[in-house]
DNA sequence: TCAAAAGTGTTGTGTGTACACCCATGT
DNA sequence: ACATGGGTGTACACACAACACTTTTGA
């Protein structure tokens, strides 16, 4: 990008790509749109769309994603380029992908629209993926599960107020496992990243379970 | 990018740039260009150039390395993308950024090519840097930092035959801080990652030290 | 009173950290 | 013999894993 700058080089076209997740009925989702034109018509997609001049990268990815979930202020996280040339039939597309974690009580409008092409899909039964959509996904997962247990990430699949209960759900719906409940409490705990309500979740025949808000941790030094 | 794909979307230029990290002289350093046109005349760059219709984001990036440093078969990696509108005053540039990792002992040919306006800065006593490739650095650096210490990175900035000391040596500038030699040892014997040789480097007047060599962990579970 | 989920502590095991001395060599 | 960096072990604190019973509510 020196000396020889110039417009005599193809440019490529831009491309944001969104995984989006959410956790519904306990379960970790992602939505997907089905493709209606020629490549990989019919099939899967993640929600994308072109970078427009004069708007950050971050910007093309929260618009795409209001435009397909009508969610804003999302937790939206960058996680990789695609660019290898055949990647899309086309021609040269290289794409920045993003994963972003989006809160089941925030879509409840959005929630039924399964008239559309539009759909959320349990990650753990995708069906084929177009593009190198499924490489995508891959990667948003891994990365997904690596933040969990370092970084403050979770509760933004959460409403704001939660059981402990439904916290170790999701951390169990992500990471495809189950977990020891009060090793759980003890850790998440330990943090002083959840601070407990009076409020309480009355919701059957049994103890009602009390309710946590999520606290930026202080400006301490290390994360966790 | 679905239904209305099509050429009606102007596309922005496409670059890589490459933070390339090398240990000489017991300190980390990276290599810069000071660029002689005109946005940041005389300023100092990261390496980049142009991706080719055609490459892949890692082959240009690849590339771009072997023609700054003349070497090839290196540790690259992927660090982000970055995007915004003004980031260079010549217009729209997108660039995909890498960083590299290079045995200094690679660098014999191109150690002394501060003849030409390419030259090896200290991350600690660095210029005022073109564009915005002070946050490219300051990211590539937090991420080197952070895989140290739990991938198996680090011995890409040695020779392959290393002593232990020269490891530890590398971590502490990395990491900007001193380490328990007792501890590191044990550390990383723990890993399974090095192998002893039964050869000794022969220093000066003091005991010689047994060299090491790094080997793939086996298809086991865990990394570290 | 029963079912169903909420909530709660202790113990053992392993990992990270702090710390000081002898070893092999060249001069 | 001495200066220089190479090489080694132990004790303590802390984090993680395993494990079972009582509590509160609605029906």
């Amino acid at each position: 990008m020196d000396s020889e700058y110039s417009y005599e080089y193809e440019r490529p076209a831009l491309t944001v790509d969104v995984v989006i997740y959410t956790i519904q009925d306990n379960e970790l989702k992602i939505l997907l749109i089905q493709r209606n034109t020629d490549p990989y018509k019919d099939m899967w997609a993640i929600p994308g769309g072109f970078v427009l001049k004069g708007e950050t990268l971050e910007q093309a990815a929260a618009r795409e994603l209001s435009e397909e979930t009508g969610v804003k202020d999302i937790y939206l996280e960058q996680l990789y380029s695609f660019g290898d040339p055949g990647r899309d039939p086309r021609g040269w597309v290289v794409t920045v992908a993003y994963f972003a974690l989006i809160s089941s009580d925030n879509l409840k409008i959005e929630a039924d629209t399964d008239a559309k092409d539009v759909k959320w899909f349990s990650v753990y039964d995708l069906p084929r993926l177009a593009f190198d959509h499924d490489k995508i996904l891959k990667l948003s997962l891994e990365r997904l599960r690596a933040k969990l247990e370092y970084a403050n990430v979770g509760f933004q699949l959460l409403p704001k107020k939660f059981t402990l209960t439904a916290l170790q759900k999701t951390y169990e719906v992500i990471l495809n496992k189950t977990m020891d409940k009060r090793n759980f409490r003890k850790k998440i705990l330990s943090f002083n990243i959840i601070k407990e309500t009076d409020e309480f979740k009355r919701d059957g025949n049994h103890r009602p379970a009390r309710l946590f808000t999520y606290v930026e941790p202080p400006p301490s030094k290390k994360k966790h």
